[in-house]
DNA sequence: CGGAATCCCTCAAGATACTG
DNA sequence: CAGTATCTTGAGGGATTCCG
């Protein structure tokens, strides 16, 4: 099973020959998002070839991208997770994710969102992840299916899967949300035309739109 | 020829639609250093299959990321270049870059640079491409065939292919000038070594090693 | 049941030749 | 010069099976 090569001595080269697989960017955004067993990831990539799947963990822990860590005692499960290494592509998934989401308007036909695409989404928005020290506000946010929640905390701000206890706010929103975090569909317009519902005050769905950024790039139809 | 899609409303999945492809990522790093010709693509991406290329490019072009311009007047060649929305990759290009060099020691076998690699890389290695003001110094580095020349002036850095006429320093390097931007070689050891010969003021290539940087990764071995 | 390996098939990509 | 045509190869998709 041998990587497919370049043949350049290029950091960029190297680079295209584990990100350009096929399914690693995304195997690699599950895992950035957190430690995964190996069903959990099929399940959250729905459409990946289980032999595929199986290929690509090797060849990322072969990289040192990423660990695989064997049951033992009580745990049953093989986990995998992102090494030091791996979680230095940070930055460039997010550079990636955040050039890819200023292209999307729509979800085409048949587009789904996963639990793992949502949250590394609001990661991307929370930017650097720096709030003001004095906000404690937690939100639950529920696309389609999947919940996640977002804490804006100690001056930090975090997403990560599931809900949340102890939610200050819980929105309920459709792929309109997408508009919100580009900044086009103000708070307030989304929820009067139905694009989300909130259980909560909507003041703080203010702040959540205002504080969550992905704009969409202002060059899709560049004619020369 | 419809590119693979990933069913994914999520901004990385679209982005892994387009970087993904086998050789867009250094189709996009040789347009990224400046316009070309699909003769000087061929001729900078060796192993690359003429038809896979027309493809790319013409892939490329309907993402509205590439735009072709067709030979108008004395003009005989098609030259292609990013758009806008191309040049948005730039952060992205950059980061993966990083990344990849980060994991960059020996070439492998076989393993060659271009023009572009070479120029790319060291755009990437001048960062923000800020520079003291009073700096006006013109390199020319040559590394085995390729020739460019970086340019510290008015307060910024930039790298282009070719030689320069006005050079103060010309460097003639071998792969060890990667050690010299990673840190790990001292411009002094660097010259003692013969890993690079000069031509030129040394101090200037002191200050040419202390400016440009791209970091090895010190997490290459993880274990656990 | 989680974690793959195996088989078969299709289509993207490689190699090379050729053409407007 | 700038591609297209043709053929070959092999990675990836899909289903099923296997193993601890």
């Amino acid at each position: 099973m041998t990587n497919q090569h370049y043949g350049q001595f290029c950091g960029l080269a190297r680079a295209a020959e584990i990100v350009g697989q096929r399914w690693t960017l995304l195997i690699l955004r599950d895992l950035s998002v957190g430690s995964r067993r190996y069903s959990e990831l099929v399940a959250g990539l729905p459409g990946i070839p289980t032999n595929t799947l199986a290929t690509r963990l090797k060849e990322l822990e072969d990289e040192g991208i990423v660990a695989r860590t064997a049951p033992t005692g009580t745990e049953r499960s093989v986990v995998y997770r992102l090494t030091s290494r791996g979680e230095e592509l940070g930055p460039a998934l997010d550079a990636l994710s955040r050039w890819g989401a200023g292209g999307m308007r729509e979800p085409r036909d048949g587009e789904i969102v996963t639990t793992s695409s949502i949250t590394a989404a609001l990661r991307v928005a929370a930017g650097d992840g720096v709030a003001p020290a004095d906000w404690d506000t937690v939100y639950n946010v529920r696309v389609g299916e999947v919940e996640v929640h977002v804490v804006m905390r100690d001056g930090a701000i975090t997403a990560d899967p599931g809900f949340a206890e102890d939610a200050d706010l819980e929105i309920t929103a459709g792929p309109g949300i997408r508009d919100v975090l580009a900044g086009t569909l103000s708070a307030q317009d989304a929820v009067e035309t139905g694009a989300v519902a909130l259980d909560g005050d909507p003041a703080l769905f203010e702040r959540f739109a205002d504080t969550l950024r992905v704009p969409y790039s202002v060059h899709l139809a560049e004619t020369a």
